[in-house]
DNA sequence: TCTAGGATCGGCT
DNA sequence: GCCGATCCTAGAT
């Protein structure tokens, strides 16, 4: 299934955040568990501009403990734990010293589907088996102990690939983030990028 | 130390 | 559509 893909490289991360997150649609989530593959593929994604983004842990340059990762190197995960029961999935982007990330919001599994399928639940149905921040990662078996993988190292287990398939810019909507509503006014920049269309 | 609140999900009405 | 679960994080004291 992965044998025709490729990993992205270092670089892909080292742009800026928004095109990254763009681009990160339609290409490949996967992940090595004792069972076998598991992979996705992305369809919905979103942005956090670091400082300068109310919506963002990093706003106004905060670094904590849980935010180091997003400080480090481009190309790694960032997870954390929402309302004490989900983990959320990022990729850091740009590079050191600037504390930007992408949201893995949703994507379709295309691979290790029976093995998301006992992870989730016999009763899920499959367009749902990973299409929210905290489902993906229950799919993907992504906790707290991958915070800081290198997504760039097949050796991590967590990579992010791409088949060569692109997504023309017509299949991409770019709507108002969710939950962030505290952000004020930042709750209505449009970072988060879905797929209109289905992709093989 | 204490406390408020959260980048969600699923079950129930 | 509403609401509870559940516990970590960050900021306040």
């Amino acid at each position: 299934m992965l044998a025709e893909t490729t990993v992205l490289s270092r670089g892909f991360y080292q742009r800026p955040t928004a095109e990254v997150a763009r681009d990160l649609l339609g290409k490949i989530l996967a992940r090595r568990t004792p069972g076998g593959v598991v992979a996705v593929r992305l369809d919905e994604v979103e942005a956090y501009l670091g400082a300068d983004d109310p919506a963002c842990h990093t706003f106004g340059g905060r670094r904590t403990p849980r935010t180091e990762t997003m400080w480090g190197e481009a190309g790694r995960a960032y997870v954390y734990l929402v309302y004490g029961i989900h983990h959320c999935l990022n990729v850091v982007t740009v590079g050191e010293g600037v504390p930007e990330a992408i949201l893995i919001r949703g994507g379709r599994p295309i691979a290790g589907v029976d093995l998301i399928r006992r992870r989730r639940g016999a009763g899920v149905g499959s367009a749902a088996l990973a299409d929210g921040p905290g489902k993906l990662c229950q799919a993907l078996a992504v906790t707290r102990q991958d915070d800081g993988v290198d997504l760039c190292e097949s050796k991590g287990g967590i990579t992010i690939r791409t088949d060569g398939l692109t997504v023309p810019e017509d299949a991409v909507q770019r709507l108002p983030r969710v939950g962030v509503d505290y952000a004020g006014e930042a709750a209505d920049w449009p970072l988060r990028m879905r797929l209109s269309v289905r992709l093989r």
